[in-house]
This record gives C-alpha cells, structure tokens and sequence, in this order.
DNA sequence: CGCAGCATATACAACGTTATAGAATCGGTG
DNA sequence: CACCGATTCTATAACGTTGTATATGCTGCG
C-alpha cells in the first residue's frame, strides 16, 4: 500500500480510504490511486485488515456431514448467496458429536467468522446460551427453537401433514412412519410425526403407534426400518420417510423384498434432494425451500453481523414448501 | 497475551515462546504461563498470528459444485484429515467456469490459504502454469496431467478397464459408454474410455464407436443419453456410464422404460458413491480409493507449504482402486 | 478581504502476534 | 576466580491495515 500511495502521490491513508470508499475523496484522487493500484498490481492484505478491522468476511456454518446430500445441497446454496453479499463459508463438520459442536461454538473456529450458521444436533439450547460468545447466532433446523435465538426453518408440521394428506387421498390408510425420534415433539422429526398425525386426524383415520418406527436418518437407517416391519409381519401401504435418505433406503428394501412400488406400497419422503428426482421409481417428496432458507438466514446473519437492526431479536422464520408429487407415491 | 505474561510474571515474548514450544524454556516457567493461560482464558488471536508469520492454517479447495455427491463426499474426507493436521479447508466454488477457477487461483481466495487443492475443469495447463503464484498447489483429478504440477489422483484407465472386463466376463457384448468427452484423451472421460477399449482388445470384443455417447456427467445426463440410444434404436446388452451420477441416471431412464435390470441391460458405473450402494438394482461400481486420495493429497500439500522436501517436484500418485460388485451387473 | 465552515488529505497510533538480536543466568573448566 | 558456551529470557521492531485527530485547502458570506 506504501508503493501505491508513492506512485500515486498521496499518504498511505489516502490509498486506504479510496479502497474503504470514503466519501469525501476527489475523483481526480481517486483516479491517481486506482491507476497507481492497477498499474501496481495490488491486492489489499486481508489478514491486516482483518486484525485492524475485527471482521474476517466470513461466515461460519457447523453442520454434521458434508457428505449427507441434505447438508451438500445446502452448503452449496449458502456459499452461492454468502459470495453475492461478499462474504465466504468456512464449514466445519461436527459429526453430530456434542464436544465438536462445543468446539466450533467456542474456540478458534468462532474467531475465524464474524457470525454463525449453526445446526445443533447434541447440544442442548441452555449450553449453547452459556457458550454463545458476542458474535451473532443463527440456528438452521428445529432443534433449538428458542425465542432467545435467530432461527431459519422450515414448514416441518405443515409439509407433513400435506405429504400425508397426500398418501391419504390416493386410498393408503396403513402409513408407516420411519425415523421418529425419543418423544421430543420440538425437533424434526417431531414435528414432522405431528404434522403426519394432524393430517390422519383431520381424515378420520385412526393412528397406529405400531406403525412409528425410530432410525438414524440415513439410507441404511430407512432399510432397515423397513426390514424389520416386514419382519414382524405390521401390515401397511405405504412408508412416509421422514427424510429422502431414510425414504430411499426403505424403497430399495422394499424392492430387494419383490414388494412392487408404489402398487404394493406407496413411498414419499422429505427434502427433496436431488437424488430423489432420479431414483427408481422418482420419489414423492416435499421441497422445503432450501433456496429460500440460504437466502434468509444469509441475510438474516449478515444483517446482524452489519448491525442492521431491522428484525428484532429471537427472529424466526420458517421458508414455504412445495409437494413434488412423482412416481413412488403419484 | 499482555495479561497472561503480567499474570505468570514473564514478558510477552516468553508467552509466546511457550504457545510455539520454543525449546529453550525451564519446565517451571513454561508452567506458570500455562496456569496463566488457563485461569484468564487466553486464547491466541489467530489472525494477528497470520497477518505476522504470513500462514493462515488453511488449505483452498476448488471444485465445480458441492452438490455433486462426489466432490461432497470427498471434501468431507479432505476436511477431515486436514483437521487431523492442524489445517482448516475453505472451499471454493466454481462451477467450472473459466472465470471462477482463475480468480480462485490469484484473487483474495489464495491470499486466505497457505496452499490449494485444485480440480481443475475449465482452465487449461498454460494459463494455470502462467498464473500458479507462489504457494503450493496440489491438483485433483486428471484434466491437469503436467510435470510441473503435483497431482493427485485415481487409476482411471485401470480401473475402467476392470470395470468393462467384468462386463465382458458376464457376456455382455454390445456395452454403451456414457459420458465420453470430445476427443480428449488425458481427461477422465478420455482415460476411462481407453480403459474400456482396452479391455474390449483384451478380449477380442469389437469397438464400436456408435455405442459412444457424450453427455453431461450427472443424472440427467445419462438418462437423456440412454434415452437417445434407445430412440434411435442402438442396440446395447450393457451401459457403461463414466460416472455413478450417469449411471444412475441412465439406470432410470431404463426402468422407466420397462427395461429389466440387469437380465435384460446391466449397469456399470465409477466413483462408488454411498448412494450407489442403495440404489435399486444397486449399482456395480468402481471405488477410486478415495480415502487414499484424500490422505495423500492433504499430506503432500501440507509438506509443500512447511518446505518438506521429501518428494520431487511434479510428484504424480495414483490412488489404488477396487471394484464393487452388486446387483446391477453382477 | 477576512473568516467560518465544509471538503479533502494526512500523521500517528493501534490491532496482537512473532522474528531478531541481544541480555541475563548458570554450570563447568582452565 | 575469571571466562566460556549453553541455556533461558526479554526489549524492540516489524507484519499491513484502519481509526482518530488534526492539518490544509477551498468556497462563500458578511
């Protein structure tokens, strides 16, 4: 910056606020010192910037696993909209692990970011109020829906109940529901499972505890949840995974089992990735609005990062969801 | 740092001679500074730590898209092993776009990580050589095959060479290759396809370049090229799709035909991507030793930015390959 | 014509760390 | 007992930027 301000014959400062765009510059100035950049080469060091600054440009984004296509999709959504306002995404993966989660809130990777993107899956919402730091918060998923905290979500109870409603409408009245979780009603799959209920309520039908199996909400997690209805002999006619994994897993069961799809029974899932378009047969599901959610809870945190005091405090939102009515569940 | 010296009665510089284990330190001092640190919870500032010794801890990783499972499930590895080092990995998003891969390769992106693991898809060798600057670069993949560079990758032709072997030995005669590229025969497309024909030779099976389609190397992709072998009426008792995600698509679309898997059409694809093993037939692939790749990459980069001069430069390694057998080509 | 007041530019210090060079301490040796 | 080398510690100066306070022009008004 010293051999820009030299060849531009001003001050170091100068050189500094043309790049910070300070208002009262002449253009004539500011001309010289964007020529003299140009010519130069030069690139501003953010490291300097950020020690004087305080702000690192970057938003941090915990999650449990890159390699769940949920959490891939969304990654890549964030990126795309933190680099149009721009910001960059610094992922760390907590493999769902408590102490991880705990390390990402606290220690070098929180000084690394000026804000966080933070989908709890261990810790529970009065260890992340005792550990949040200064820096702004804002919570992806259900699993902490505290009025203390910004939160982006979805529709999980409504697009629920529309999934079920759906299976519902085409004559299905046994529903196997796969990957509810311990009797919290507040998380995802709670929610979710609420939502399922809502709708067999409202159509008379009667709800079968039986029918609720837990499982990780994975491939093999749906397979064998599947696996072990059949083998118990529970009769149903369709299967709502409470997500695509757990939906996909199941339907390759079923089919390793000869059951025919979706005549024998009927399968939906939940967060429509992008596999699912492509599976065997296409899988109804219901699109939470994952562009929507990138795009709030980017804004959402930058603004508070920027101190924009537009929302108050505790915002929650959830995004608008779409039924994607395809082969598996027509 | 100023307390924690005050606090353990020693000067600053001796602080942080302990956080480096500077060799020279009396086990008593080095004590007294750690008590220190641990009662006023110190924390290093790691960005007035970078902006001094010029490191930042971090490794750039370029790839086209995360919502591609592949680059998902092996950025997921590289953090991982990175984090087991010490590093952190920011990633990059190009979508293979010129313009993207260059300004990740000088812009501010670089000046952020102390090396880059790069997956080259639009750049040529050239202007990535007339632009490399001075950290270490480690490529991914084989569109950059070049003494100069390091490289990190699988056996492409090996392994695809495998792949249509077992085919053969399950004779298959007429195998369709999806997801070729334009002539090009140092890419990955280019070196699987000299795999395949290799092993036709092997055989004494005839090439037939009609069986040849290009496409996109995601799902739609192989759906719409199986598609148009099936409209203009090529006939084919095996698919060879170049990538999992073709594959699986192509795997679609036959189904959706009413073509019977694999009696009537079996499938083959490469990466071995977790949800090829829950497809429905599941997919018979090939596993390119990701782990390894992710291992021997973050290793060689990390000894190339802390100036291990183990290995020569333009250092070429291929990942071992293993091929996985399953239902839709047994 | 002088001066208030705004527009424009600058000097200096500070952000929190590490590199360099040198000072203090210590045990052992001639 | 002076001196040497090895060990242990420290003072000072960077790294490259931005915040604060201040200086310098310039315009227009009384």
């Amino acid at each position: 910056m010293n051999d820009v301000a030299r060849a531009a014959g001003v001050s170091l400062k100068t050189v500094s606020n043309v790049l910070n765009d300070y208002e009262f510059i002449r253009p004539a100035t500011k001309q010289k010192v964007l020529d003299a950049i140009a010519e130069l080469g030069y690139e501003a060091n953010l490291t300097a910037r950020s020690l004087r600054s305080g702000k690192t440009r970057m938003l941090g984004l915990v999650l449990s696993d890159l390699s769940i296509p949920y959490y891939a999709e969304l990654a890549s959504k964030l990126m795309t909209v933190a680099s149009g306002r721009g910001y960059r995404v610094l992922v760390e993966q907590s493999g769902a692990a408590a102490g991880h989660e705990l390390s990402a809130l606290q220690g070098p990777f929180r000084q690394l970011t000026d804000g966080l993107l933070f989908t709890p899956l261990a810790l529970d919402v009065e260890t992340i109020a005792a550990h949040q730091g200064s820096k702004p918060i804002v919570m992806l998923g259900e699993h902490i829906a505290d009025p203390r905290f910004d939160l982006v979500t979805m529709k999980n109870a409504e697009a629920a109940e529309a999934v079920t409603a759906h299976l519902l409408a085409g004559g299905r009245r046994r529903i196997a529901v796969l990957g509810a979780s311990a009797g919290d009603t507040t998380d995802s799959p709670g929610l979710r499972l609420n939502g399922h209920r809502k709708a067999l309520e409202a159509a008379g039908a009667e709800f079968d505890p039986a029918l609720v199996v837990q499982c990780d909400w994975r491939r093999d997690g749906g397979a064998s949840a599947v696996g072990s209805l059949l083998d118990r002999g529970v009769r149903f006619d369709a299967v709502f995974g409470l997500n695509d994994a757990i939906a996909l897993g199941a339907m390759h069961e079923l089919l390793v089992r000869g059951i025919k799809l979706p005549d024998g029974v009927a399968v939906a899932g939940f967060d429509d990735i992008d596999e699912a378009r492509f599976a065997s047969p296409s899988l109804t599901t219901v699109a939470p609005g994952m562009k929507e959610i990138a795009e709030r809870s980017i804004q959402l945190l930058i603004d508070r990062i920027e101190g924009i005091e537009a929302a108050p405090d505790g915002l929650h939102i959830a995004a608008g969801f779409e039924l994607k009515l395809r082969d598996s569940a027509p």
